[in-house]
DNA sequence: ATGAAAGCGCTAACAT
DNA sequence: ATGTTAGCGCTTTCAT
């Protein structure tokens, strides 16, 4: 018997096309063409290239291919923190879309990091990519240039960037907000509290709006009081709950709009931590509607983004550009989100 | 003032070498050389290259340079479900480490679908990148050939591949599950269920065999009643909690380890959801400590697992096999797990 | 210390 | 329909 590590001869230099050629008894450039299923090979050329490939497991090489038709099939795609889970199902919809385009994906996860940045804003000008996905609500930038002048297509979505010059996609964050909070407000709720993302993110901006939106429509003053500074983490959701559980009760909120749903979930967490009800005590309405926020107690109200799209119609309108070698165009795409209601929200008590 | 769009002319056609040298009054080599901080150039002309790559906004052709090199200085990581929040820290290990030794990485999203895995073989045979970092415990295969072919550098982690002839790193599954199970028994608990991964996964068969071995310490019978199926999802622990539901209360386990976090997660989620409390009438146990269980209620007894080192060692191993062109080694990395005991976990009560 | 020139492997004109 | 050839832009001998 065949010992489990055989020592089979392997060739060490992997075939190159001229190889092929000989083979097949053709040229190169024959070979080129009836891998490329180009114009007019005959059946039985094809053939004979067909099986020098198989006999000598031939695969193009890629770095090659690209050099000479000027393009890489790839397209980097920039996240801010590949560990959010919102952009999981982004990235589904974008990757999805571009493969069966054609292209792959590099993905930047940005974690923060100015360095990392730069040497991204290197790789697009160093031509490793054809075009750029945005979700991370800026543009890149190095010590002495950004991704903008790279010459390249860029597509911005979910985070988007005011008064680029290039296609953005994005939902209708505001106008969703002020959806959930007027939901809290039609339960009777006059209290309610906002837990916002970073300073100056844009979906906080939006959100924000629609919470102050809604406030207005209702004709709730606004109470400053009520406003707590997140970041978008679990943590901040917790130090927002611990400030208002802190607070003298009356001044409590009774219900909060949390700016994306891990926080609402820190919120949740430290506020049933601390021995109070919800949804009985406190109401509380999130974003994003990720898989956990149907796997917490109770389930959370939220608004549902159509993730998946997001991400599918951000890549279309790239892909469209990188085949058009169009380097900017004004489309911009809105997509709708939605509340959906589920048991963390209840009518307010009469207290 | 100046309009928001100023109408700046911009090359349309980005800097060569040639342009850099012809600039600098020196050859392409001395151009290179230069930027490659290579031997000996003197200090007035690298002085006159920099000022000339400044002018022009020159960053080298990576195709090119690729091309000629004969690598790429990029890897590829395969992991098998970029949602699972378990990998985001371990690719924060890998890509911290990869990007210290000035490798770009691209991520492979399997996605459990046959096609993409395809796809990914084929870059790795078109020599798209220096080597593979598999996550996923398998070897990925196309039509034809599978990657361990392709005379790449190849490093397996977290899921290892038992018989492969390349390095991996794991952790010790086996007995920090047995850890776990022994923690329960301490406890006073005999009917302890477990919720496995999917069939033939490594890393399920390890964690049951630390549940069975914990029981055979104890001496506790295995009951096959108080096994459940699960997948590693939020839904797989659901619904075992529903089946452990179903059953007479004196049949049902008073505690559970769950091979990971999100099953242990849905199960106690379900089991809250049906009035049931926990730890009072369930114990339960996870794998993982993923950020989500320590904001889950209650707090989950988990076990750690050195994530970010995990894709640290990996990549260092990687990456040695890649400067050294080797193409295998037996090198094996065990790394430890420890039990994290937190609030779901209680004395079995006397029933 | 620098330059000239070859060539990485491929595709696309152009020629036949 | 197929072959010949000229590069894509870079790095690296080999000369000088």
């Amino acid at each position: 018997m065949a010992m489990s590590r055989s020592p089979r001869s392997r060739p060490v230099r992997s075939a190159r096309i001229a190889d092929v050629a000989k083979i097949a008894g053709v040229s190169s450039a024959t070979v080129s063409r009836a891998l490329a299923n180009i114009d007019v090979v005959t059946e039985e050329t094809r053939r004979k290239v067909l099986e020098a490939v198989r006999s000598t497991g031939y695969t193009p090489n890629i770095a090659a291919r690209n050099l000479r038709k000027q393009e890489t099939k790839m397209a980097l795609v920039v996240v801010p923190d590949i560990a959010n889970p919102f952009f999981a199902e982004v990235l589904r919809g974008v990757d999805a879309t571009l493969s069966a385009a054609g292209y792959g994906l590099i993905i930047a996860n940005l974690d923060n990091s100015r360095e990392k940045e730069a040497r991204y804003v290197d790789l697009a000008f160093a031509r490793q990519v054809d075009g750029v996905l945005l979700l991370c609500g800026h543009v890149p930038a190095g010590s002495h240039r950004t991704l903008a002048q790279a010459n390249l297509p860029i597509v911005a979505a979910c985070e988007i960037i005011p008064g680029a010059d290039f296609p953005q996609v994005e939902v209708n964050n505001c106008e969703a907000s002020e959806a959930a909070v007027a939901h809290l407000i039609s339960l009777g709720h006059r209290r309610i509290g906002y837990i916002s993302g970073p300073p100056a993110n844009i979906l906080d901006v939006e959100r924000r709006r629609g919470y102050k939106a809604a406030l207005f429509a209702a004709g709730v003053k606004e109470d400053a009081s009520l406003i707590f500074t997140g970041d978008f983490t679990f943590r901040g959701g917790a130090e927002a709950a611990g400030q208002v559980l802190a607070m003298p009760k009356k001044r409590q909120p009774t219900a909060v709009f949390a700016a994306n749903d891990e926080m609402a979930i820190g919120f949740l967490k430290t506020v049933h931590a601390a021995g109070r009800k919800i949804p009985e005590e406190f109401s509380i309405v999130g974003f994003d509607a990720i898989e956990y926020a149907d796997y917490c107690e109770p389930t959370l109200t939220t608004v549902i983004q159509p993730r998946r799209d997001l991400g599918a119609r951000a890549a279309d309108l790239l892909i469209d550009m990188m085949r058009e070698h169009k380097l900017s165009s004004r489309v911009n795409v809105r997509l709708e989100a939605t509340l959906l209601i589920r048991n963390s929200t209840a009518p307010a008590s009469k207290g």
